[in-house]
DNA sequence: AAGGAGATCAACCGCCGTATT
DNA sequence: AAATACGGCGGTTGATCTCCT
């Protein structure tokens, strides 16, 4: 029955921080052979290290197309951004962007983005504005309506709600495709693949329509990051004003808009905030798939109806 | 200059879904 | 169909670095 024993529970592994020579020797051999099977890589590469310490090393650290160093503002955007969207998915999140590892992002997302959200007084669970935090964090007259605005765009349970049901759709149809076709070149078929990641971008830009499509107008993001938003957090007009920029570039600009009609106007139609809302996600995720070789330049695709599509068939 | 506190990040751990026998 | 391994994921830890007093 079943497989043969797992090597991870043999004696005498090693662990913690890798030295050069360890490194060298597990880059030597993936260059050479490939990764093949991790379980056995260890042994064929002379290392005394489990397949799993192998495998994370090379996907975190060794993998020659990993972009280290500061996150740019539109690659913290759009973590924020998905983050709302699926939550502590890091996988998934780092789906969207290209040559940054899940651990990167999650390790991002816990020493940096985390506490900037709740120092602006947002639930960085629920990206809504927290109880406690109404018209004091940021502080000022201009924040209470910032709040307020937020506080109207929140309706977290409808939002859990059609977010859960996207997933299990997404889910069905990943069955259905995997049943009626064979899964395509990782390189040839425009998957934006991370290697960390089993979620192809396909799922991905499905979840968000799905949840955009839903015509109860129960999806919705609890907040808009706008460059207001960010001028405040950051405390610097120029990040902001790049910001603002990288927000036009994806075609999002109308949340700046209608962040400040809602902030005036409660009249504001439900289903525009929605429609706004996500076309800025799927213009944002397409800007990531049009840039997947280099950087994150931002070409945005003006017909969304192009990631829609699938969607329709539910 | 030294020590402490907080921040950062590489790596481990344990769980889960899928593949394999 | 059941048992088991494998690969992958998210949460957490702990060593190291940086900043502050």
């Amino acid at each position: 029955m079943g497989r043969s024993p797992c090597c991870e529970k043999e004696a005498g592994l090693k662990k913690g921080p890798w030295t050069p020579e360890e490194d060298q020797k597990l880059l030597a051999f993936i260059e050479q052979h490939g990764h093949g099977c991790w379980r056995s890589l260890p042994g064929k590469a002379g290392l005394r290290r489990c397949g799993k310490s192998c495998r994370l090393r090379w996907t975190n650290y060794l993998r020659p197309d990993i972009k280290r160093g500061k996150f740019t503002l539109q690659e913290e955007q759009t973590i924020i951004q998905l983050h709302a969207l699926l939550g502590n998915r890091w996988s998934a999140i780092a789906t969207h962007l290209p040559k940054r590892t899940d651990n990167e992002i999650k390790n991002y997302w816990n020493t940096h983005l985390k506490k900037r959200l709740a120092k602006m007084g947002i639930d960085p669970v629920t990206h809504k504005p927290r109880a406690d935090a109404a018209g004091g964090a940021a502080g000022g007259a201009s924040s209470g309506a910032r709040y307020r605005a937020a506080a109207h765009l929140s309706h977290t349970a409808q939002w859990e709600s059609a977010r859960l049901e996207a997933e299990a759709r997404l889910a069905r149809e990943a069955k259905l495709r995997a049943l009626a076709s064979p899964p395509p070149a990782p390189t040839a078929s425009g998957r934006l693949e991370s290697p960390t990641s089993t979620l192809s971008f396909s799922e991905s830009t499905l979840f968000a329509s799905t949840a955009h499509d839903d015509t109860n107008g129960a999806a919705r993001a609890p907040v808009i990051l706008t460059p207001r938003f960010y001028e405040e957090a950051f405390g610097d007009a120029a990040a902001a004003g790049l910001l603002a920029g990288v927000l036009l570039d994806c075609s999002v600009a109308g949340a700046e808009q209608r962040f400040a009609a809602a902030s005036t106007d409660a009249g504001v139609s439900e289903q525009e905030e929605d429609k706004s809302y996500w076309s800025g996600i799927l213009n944002m995720v397409n800007s990531s798939m049009s840039s997947s070789s280099s950087s994150l330049t931002s070409e945005a695709v003006t017909d969304p109806a192009l990631y829609l599509a699938p969607a329709a068939e539910f």
